[in-house]
DNA sequence: CACTTGACCTGTCCGC
DNA sequence: TGCGGACAGGTCAAGT
């Protein structure tokens, strides 16, 4: 599910909702939702108080007072949804929450905080991952060491995204967009969406691809980026926010779930197939392989 | 190394 | 209505 715009309206959220609250006791129902969720590293938790929400590529790190730093994976269905005390949600309920009771049946871990308030993680799939680590340890972990360039920040420019495919001149466009050591952030459907904005077709080797087309596909890939942080990411079927609500980037797709119906360009039907082992949707006429 | 494919899970939808 | 298979926004570990 969320990508590089819907995990940081998650981060904008919570950095609202979190920020000085002090964990009072977390349960957890799952080994593989909370790996190193030991007794005694649990414990690091208790008492600690959230100083700062920040996001590198998809992932969360929620930083505590006590040195450590809850690190956070969502995967393809983790949400992480914050309820004050005594609130109420559920059928008839007026609040546009997508979700109801919590925690319900997905839900993977619970934080409960001193003033009664909860943070819930949840994930139907089970793939995403809390993992609580000493803060300076953040930036060593695997992951950290390999992932590219985030594509929003002010100083990365158009020569340096181009010159990170380099490296991956024999595969095609859309797998490289995909790979997040080439650049962080992009999953599939800003993949399309922008893949669609450049007019590249996403089966393109890497190595056809002129400076140009990189030029088209970098300003495409940050503006769809940006719009959709600005409308609060995509929701599908499970991504949600911080409060449990909804994005509504879909509106305003143009490829991405649009198979059969007309490419807001030329008009042509937008149609799907599989592309680097995803779902891919294009307009067959703006985006040729024979250019 | 670069590249591709299947695995990890649960739920839903579609065709028979 | 039931059942099997394909598919879903992301990574990884294997394989070539």
């Amino acid at each position: 599910m969320p990508e590089l715009p819907e995990v940081e309206t998650v981060r904008r959220g919570l950095h609202e909702l979190i920020i000085g609250r002090k964990v009072a006791k977390v349960s957890h129902d799952n080994p593989k939702s909370f790996p190193n969720a030991s007794a005694d590293v649990v414990n690091f938790l208790i008492g600690a108080t959230v100083t700062n929400v920040r996001r590198r590529a998809k992932v969360l790190m929620i930083d505590l007072s006590t040195g450590y730093t809850l690190v956070i994976h969502l995967k393809m269905t983790g949400q992480l949804v914050f309820r004050g005390k005594d609130a109420v949600f559920g059928a008839g309920h007026p609040n546009d929450s997508l979700i109801g009771e919590l925690p319900d049946r997905s839900t993977r871990v619970t934080f409960e905080f001193a003033d009664g308030s909860h943070l819930y993680f949840n994930d139907q799939r089970k793939f995403g991952w809390v993992k609580l680590l000493p803060t300076l340890e953040v930036p060593n972990i695997d992951f950290m060491q390999k992932v590219g360039p985030e594509p929003l920040e002010a100083d990365f420019t158009a020569e340096q995204f181009a010159e990170r495919f380099k490296r991956r001149a024999k595969t095609s466009i859309k797998a490289a967009l995909l790979d997040q050591t080439v650049v962080a952030g992009v999953g599939n459907i800003y993949a399309d969406e922008a893949l669609w904005g450049a007019k590249l077709h996403p089966q393109r080797l890497v190595g056809s691809v002129s400076q140009a087309e990189f030029k088209k596909l970098y300003t495409e890939l940050r503006s769809v980026m940006n719009l959709a942080i600005e409308k609060g990411g995509s929701t599908d079927k499970n991504y949600v926010n911080a409060e449990g609500k909804r994005g509504s980037y879909m509106d305003f797709a143009r490829v991405f779930r649009r198979e059969g119906q007309a490419c807001p360009r030329c008009g042509t039907t937008i149609i799907k197939f599989k592309a680097a082992g995803r779902g891919t949707h294009i307009c067959p006429h703006c985006q040729r392989l024979d250019v």
